[in-house]
DNA sequence: CTAGGGTTAG
């Protein structure tokens, strides 16, 4: 089989190489450099092209090319068009079918920056591009230079920032850079003997092509610049890649199947060095990858070596790498990478991506020295079969300081796994042969990795198999209903564990329904299973009927149930069960915690909240960081945000949650600045963050209205390649749009794969906070008329409010009569009405406006009352208006304001008696506005407290600042008052915990 | 075995 594959390898090779001198056999080519013949070759400064780096030569060049093309057609012949020494810079410049450039050793072709010079269609920005040609290439040992660091950001690794963002403000991000050469739908391709240097995106791009060779090629890019692709072979049949030099910032060799499948890629003989994937199989790939070969290939100082990310499906079979020497090493996290030689992965994007299968991997005669081990993950849906490793020599040691090496990077599958570093890393792998490999551990005591080899429960399963062979379930499950009786712990804990991966419902409940049948007592540890089972299914009723049958429970059983109950958001019952746990004597430890403290984060649930945190300082998990996070993120939730402070200060350990909890705690208290302050020192401090940091920091970005800052966050977002997160999406859409940038926002709404309400909320409440009425109606309009998400209460109140401020009351009047009854109604709130009010009063509508405050179903407020009193006078209502403002007087009997607008309104309509009146009682009842009065008290309540009646215990700040000591003793005091509310006394009824 | 932080309005 791999001996077949490799023969159609080397035929392609010698295929590939052969192809463009046999369709060339006119060619009697001249030296390159001197030619002496007008007819086969054409130097572009007989156009004029100047090559002084200064004027743009784009048009000379370009003529030069149409009229070797002419010569092309006319002679059947190839055409060189030459580049004698100089520097010429240009735009976009098309190679026709025939046509070779010919560039000297020592000139260059420079990308111009200017991208109004470029195509319409960014998909053709390119500085050289050849589509839809035959026969084409670029020799001569010259250089195209794509001046790449005039266009893009760059990441400071010192700062942990970007800097020099360059944009055109027709484009965002990733969009305003050109690439530097592509080769799109072409045949017979040869680039050779060129320096392809610093590309401002992609370097070398064939795009839907046959045949092409690459060799002798340098490529230099920047390593702090993103998407500086080495080559990037997409959709295209028969390359062949040898004696390349690459060196840059993101992939090296990348082959892609976005839209068709890529067989038989050769490529040997090259040295490459990039802070991202040396060689990459699956960025954005869909089809079938076939016949690969990697041969003799030098990798250093890379931050993953030979990488196989089929994320979003594709069939993977058939590559060889053989006889190459790796070495990886960890750079900044934010990069690609986490110095794996080799790393092989099924894991889909997210939940909405296919799984794509692998088999057929040869890996021989490879040497590698690393900072981690080799990587290979299957998942569910998308088993690696077939992996050989044949003589293998793997050194493993450490040698630069980069954190997180302990964590292996698998976005969109479980997100970042903790896990020991191994020689080998396993999971889900059908069919595996390792023969003569050799693992050295450098004596560094830091690393200790004393597992040369981990297999993740899944691949034991199917390496040593149980019931499964093959890991099928189906066939399990036929031997489960075989063995029936001798089914035991181990098997069924092997079925469940299945069946809870795969969410496999019928074949869990098959399982459930055997051990009924045989009358096999599970132990609590099966049950428990069985209760997770349930509620991964989304059956919490059956979770129940488990739970209730048990004839022992333990603190796992009741976590697990309470969390089910809590994720479906039944927090009643689940707080009621955590009561009925206390009850029943089983101590909750720090995950039921961290579950309880969730449930807390409502204004109902606060005062619950505390008592769970005075139950907490008496337990071992007051400082655990999951329940710090849990319990920071109640504070801050009841407004709280010092106490919140507090508990984040006193966590002996942060992480990216907690981190995340307190900077979010801040922003949802319209504390903006505090927010971005504390990201800031995180970041300082090397904190790592994940989308929803960022989602967080984009929501206090957009409070102040900071938008050069949000889209710096973009593009340092943008540069992370995160999997598509609609929250993430949505902040930012929030962020641009708040700042009235809506070519931004709306570009966004309009790329967005998956829209939610909020998606369609933020970009509403942007254009109704600008008064872009027409907008509103119009996105509204299409919202409607798409009928994928149903509008919610913010939806309405946005459109009625941009509706009334941008010039729309009819529509606006319209659409509320929609929305307030129908299929998808929304619960009208008394904004919604204030707003309605506010649209019939703008309109001259008073009696309308009038009639509809006497029929909703609420008492209007002075705010509602006054904008119908501004109508009436407006729009001289004076009867009207004298009702209202009576209305207005009951509520506010000293708004003067209300005093002034009904005299006014006498005036205005000739009753000068009656505004006289008024002025008069104004000065009578002298009124003067009084100033507000309150009382100040600390937020933690000194020792007790009345509620409902009943005495509880509430934590104070002075509690919080106790030490040990003092602090149970405290308690102990409090617990003297024993009429407590049910918590209470379970929390002081024992003198220690538990 | 069981656990924490997230978008839109006011």
């Amino acid at each position: 089989m791999f001996q077949l594959q490799l023969l159609l390898s080397i035929l392609t090779l010698s295929f590939a190489a052969q192809s463009y001198s046999s369709t060339s056999q006119f060619s009697i080519l001249q030296s390159n450099h001197h030619p002496k013949s007008n007819l086969l070759s054409i130097s572009v400064t007989e156009f004029g092209a100047a090559g002084d780096g200064v004027k743009y030569d784009t048009i000379p060049i370009q003529k030069a090319i149409d009229a070797c093309s002419t010569i092309v057609s006319k002679h059947r012949c190839p055409c060189h068009v030459i580049f004698p020494p100089g520097k010429y810079l240009t735009a976009t410049v098309f190679v026709k079918s025939g046509v070779v450039l010919d560039i000297h050793q020592k000139a260059t072709i420079l990308g111009g920056s200017k991208l109004e010079d470029y195509p319409k269609e960014q998909s053709r920005w390119y500085v050289v591009l050849a589509e839809d040609a035959v026969d084409v290439g670029i020799i001569g040992g010259g250089e195209i230079n794509g001046q790449g660091l005039k266009f893009v950001e760059r990441f400071d690794d010192k700062k942990n920032v970007m800097v020099s963002w360059n944009h055109t403000g027709a484009c965002l991000g990733d969009e305003c850079r050109p690439r530097l050469v592509g080769f799109i739908s072409c045949r017979n391709i040869k680039v050779s003997d060129v320096r392809l240097i610093e590309p401002a995106y992609w370097c070398l791009h064939v795009v839907r092509s046959d045949k092409t060779s690459i060799c002798d090629v340098t490529i230099y890019g920047n390593f702090n610049s993103p998407n500086n692709d080495g080559i990037d072979i997409e959709d295209s049949n028969n390359t062949v890649i040898t004696r390349c030099n690459i060196n840059t910032g993101d992939d090296a060799i990348c082959p892609k199947s976005s839209n068709g499948p890529v067989y038989n890629l050769t490529a040997t003989d090259s040295w490459i060095r990039t802070k991202s994937s040396a060689i990459k199989l699956g960025s954005a790939s869909f089809y079938t990858f076939k016949n690969f070969l990697f041969d003799n290939i030098t990798i250093v100082e890379s931050h993953r070596g030979l990488a196989l990310q089929i994320r979003d499906g594709g069939n993977v079979s058939d590559m060889i790498f053989s006889n190459i020497n790796i070495s990886t090493r960890y750079y900044h996290p934010s990069w690609w990478g986490r110095a794996e030689p080799i790393y092989v992965t099924t894991c889909p994007r997210d939940a909405s991506s296919k799984a794509g299968s692998i088999s057929n991997l040869l890996f021989v005669n490879i040497t590698a020295t690393s900072e981690n081990g080799i990587f290979l993950s299957g998942s569910g849906g998308g088993v690696l079969s077939n992996l050989k490793f044949l003589n293998m020599n793997l050194t493993y040691k450490r040698w630069t300081k980069f954190p997180d090496g302990l964590v292996d990077y698998r976005p969109g599958c479980q997100e970042l796994v903790k896990h020991q570093p191994a020689g080998f890393m396993m999971e889900h792998i059908d069919g595996l042969v390792v023969e003569d490999v050799v693992m050295k551990w450098s004596s560094d005591e830091s690393m200790r990795w004393n597992n040369p080899l981990d297999f993740r429960p899944s691949t034991r399963q199917l390496l040593y198999g149980c019931l499964s062979c093959n890991g099928s379930l189906s066939e399990a499950l036929f031997e489960m209903a075989k063995q029936g009786l001798q089914v035991k712990f181990k098997e069924y804990d092997i079925l469940l564990n299945e069946c809870i991966t795969q969410r496999a419902i019928r074949e869990g409940q098959r399982v459930h329904a055997n051990m009924i049948k045989t009358h096999y007592q599970p132990p609590v540890y099966l049950r428990t299973r069985l209760i997770v089972f349930y509620i991964k299914c989304g059956l919490l009723g059956d979770a129940r009927w488990v739970f209730d049958e048990m004839p022992q429970r333990n603190v796992v059983s009741w976590t697990a149930l309470i969390s089910g109950y809590s994720q479906k958001g039944h927090i009643s019952q689940a707080i009621h069960l955590f009561l009925q746990m206390l009850t029943s004597g089983t101590a909750p430890n720090e995950f039921t915690f961290a579950t309880v403290l969730t449930l807390c984060t409502s204004a109902i649930g606060f005062q619950f909240g505390r008592q769970i945190h005075c139950l907490l300082v008496k337990s071992p998990f007051e400082s655990h960081v999951y329940v710090g996070s849990s319990l920071l993120d109640m504070y801050a939730k009841a407004g709280k945000v010092h106490e919140a402070r507090y508990v984040f200060e006193n966590l002996p350990e942060r992480d990216v949650v907690s981190c995340t909890a307190i900077i979010s705690g801040y922003a949802q208290q319209g504390l903006f600045e505090e927010a971005l302050e504390l990201f800031c020192k995180f970041q300082a401090e090397r904190m790592s963050f994940n989308y929803v940091t960022y989602t967080s920091v984009l929501t206090a970005l957009s409070g102040l209205a900071a938008v050069e800052q949000g889209r710096q966050l973009h593009a340092h977002i943008i540069r992370l390649e995160l999997p598509f997160y609609a929250v993430l999406h949505n902040s930012l859409i929030d962020m641009y749009s708040k700042c009235g940038k809506f070519t931004y926002s709306r570009m966004i709404f309009n790329q967005m794969s998956e829209r939610t309400v909020s998606s369609w909320n933020a970009m509403l409440v942007g254009y109704s906070k600008h008064g872009m009425g027409k907008e509103v109606v119009e996105l509204f309009k299409m919202m409607r008329e798409e009928d994928k998400i149903k509008p919610d209460e913010i939806t309405l109140l946005a459109v009625l409010s941009g509706c009334s401020h941008g010039g729309m009351e009819d529509k606006g009047v319209e659409i509320f009569n929609d929305l307030s009854s129908g299929k998808d109604r929304v619960e009208v709130s008394i904004e919604h009405c204030g707003c309605v009010v506010d649209l019939l009063s703008r309109s001259g509508q008073v009696e309308r406006a009038f009639q509809f405050i006497k029929e909703m179903p609420f008492e209007p407020t002075a705010a509602i009352l006054g904008s119908l009193l501004g109508a009436c006078w407006a729009h001289l209502y004076v009867d009207i208006g004298e009702i209202v403002a009576r209305q207005l007087l009951e509520i506010e009997p000293e708004n003067a304001g209300t005093y002034v607008i009904l005299s006014n309104m006498y005036a205005s309509a000739g009753r000068w008696e009656d505004a006289r009146r008024v002025r008069e009682l104004i000065k009578a009842r002298a009124m003067v506005k009084e100033s507000g009065k309150s009382w100040i008290g600390p937020d933690f309540i000194h020792d007790t407290e009345k509620h409902n009646g009943m005495r509880t215990y509430i934590p104070h700040q002075s509690l919080l600042n106790m030490d040990e000591q003092r602090k149970k003793k405290t308690l102990l005091h409090c617990s003297q008052g024993r009429a407590q509310t049910q918590l209470s006394l379970m929390i002081y009824s024992h003198g220690n915990y538990w």
